[in-house]
DNA sequence: AGCCCCCCATCAGTGTTGCTTATCGAAGGT
DNA sequence: ACCTTCGATAAGCAACACTGATGGGGGGCT
């Protein structure tokens, strides 16, 4: 169970090809040829179907295990290595658009700063590898519940802040006129599915406890004001932290009452932050 | 970063000796000594002081990315393998002692089940490992809300059942004719700190969002009478389920009314479960 | 059908790696 | 001051991992 051997099954599943996969890697076919058959006598059960290249029943199990324990190898490595290595000057902030609230981008220093938009999951994992000193995540829960997280690594996370969360509807819609609405009543009502824009309707039906929240419509950006314009027009609901969902032309937000969510936003860091990342870090957390 | 380098640097840090680490490996000491240097160079810091042999710091921080690491590691193999293996006969059931209700004791198999008692953080790990097939955890949670266990490899879980929660005190404790009891007034209290055996004082603190709760005596064992024991004989006061706590001599079980918790046990399997596992899991839950 | 091409498996060869044995310098105990 | 113990280093050897070449089997195109 060589990470290499690991390393090379996946993206040999990923790109269903011994060859490509070679390529990619830099290696020969022959080598890769050799990495699968050694995983697959270690293990004792063919992982891979040839001809088409597809996983097997134990390779998809394999898969599920390979793609996060890689990560944190990468993880362990860019821990140690960046409190070894000088603190460099540049600080990268990866956060989701919702995340980044008025008072967030007040605090960022005037220079220097690289702010890096990412899909929700794909934050931990950013800070984690070292790609980004500091992440901003945001979602639905419980007031003063803490947010979950992918255990990718061992991170540090804090709540920065929490604020109402409210439904953006057109100003048509008939309940626009309403001053708060319950989550039950929306179950059956048309949803825009933007996992890395809004708020995840994952979140929706785990706060509701059941299913339901179909999406009309799936979003797969990451810009807040098309997401808006897309509700504003009609096309379904969504959820908006209130600062994010004002002031939408044609569209009105309306407080979400029950059951009692808040839109949560966490600072997550690995380690001790040093340099301009600490200062980030204090700054934020002084008013939290 | 070789596994094998990782799992002899965790070995040489635990033991703190480098050839005491190369006899338990099977090495030579040169071996030791040379993955030593290799991981060093490779990090490009010192992981070690030698004479004594200690961690640096970025060695303490190599070592909390390690242990998960190797489990992982240890943890995909493993399941891997079972999925392909033979299904076994035995049953292995890893629990902690106040998550074996008398309803789990009853759906068990009568033949050929061993049941191993555990510390509570080490069952996720030991059902990754493929040391039990199923694992039962239990916790202080909100109503509905599920536990929180350390994510060291893709598992699964589910609610088996939620019971009251009890404080048990002496029968001549001033507060043991009280219908109910509230937290916050026993944030003062002497209280037992029984990890193992009862509920921990961590679970405690989280819930009531503060410290306190300083512990008059620390119990490590898992054997639940003894804890009742204690908290009968005025040591301390614990927490447990209130099957668990009713009917210990010389002390009474007042139910905790705020805040709302209740003691949750929840199932881990990892994967498909097959034969007798999946057996019992099935019996565990239609009833659930 | 026949042909060709692409893909994966296998084999032999080779450079590198990883472990062992052997030896040295330093620190602590007696 | 001696001896023991511990970790670092050097040299040698065996195993390993990758390369390049070759072979077999499918699918697609004509």
């Amino acid at each position: 169970m060589d990470p290499h051997l690991l390393r090379t099954y996946v993206t040999v599943a990923r790109v269903a090809s011994f060859s490509e996969a070679a390529r990619e890697l830099g290696y020969t076919q022959s080598a890769v040829s050799q990495h699968i058959a050694a995983l697959e006598q270690d293990l004792g059960a063919p992982l891979l179907t040839r001809r088409p290249v597809a996983p097997t029943a134990a390779g998809e199990r394999l898969l599920e295990h390979a793609a996060p324990l890689l990560l944190r190898l990468d993880a362990a490595r860019a821990d140690v290595v960046r409190m070894v290595g000088a603190p460099e000057h540049g600080l990268t902030l990866a956060a989701t658009p919702t995340a980044l609230g008025s008072r967030t981008l007040a605090a960022l220093p005037a220079a220097g700063v690289t702010l890096r938009v990412l899909a929700r999951e794909e934050i931990p994992a950013a800070v984690a590898r070292g790609g980004a000193e500091l992440g901003l995540v945001d979602g639905l829960t419980a007031p003063n519940d803490p947010l979950r997280h992918p255990d990718v690594a061992p991170l540090t996370t804090y709540g920065v802040g929490e604020e109402p969360v409210c439904v953006l509807l057109p100003e048509t819609h008939p309940l626009a006129r309403r001053d708060g609405l319950r989550l039950a009543d929306l179950v059956d009502a048309r949803w825009l599915d933007a996992p890395d824009a809004g708020l995840p309707l994952a979140h929706l039906r785990r706060a509701n406890g059941s299913g339901g929240f179909c999406p009309a419509l799936r979003y797969e950006g990451t810009d807040v004001r098309t997401l808006a314009a897309l509700a504003a027009a009609g096309h379904g609901l969504t959820l908006l932290p209130r600062a994010a969902a004002t002031g939408v032309p044609g569209a009105v937000a309306v407080p979400l009452v029950a059951p009692r969510l808040v839109h949560r936003t966490e600072l997550v860091h690995s380690g001790s932050p040093r340099g301009a990342a600490a200062a980030l870090v204090d700054k934020l957390l002084e008013r939290a």
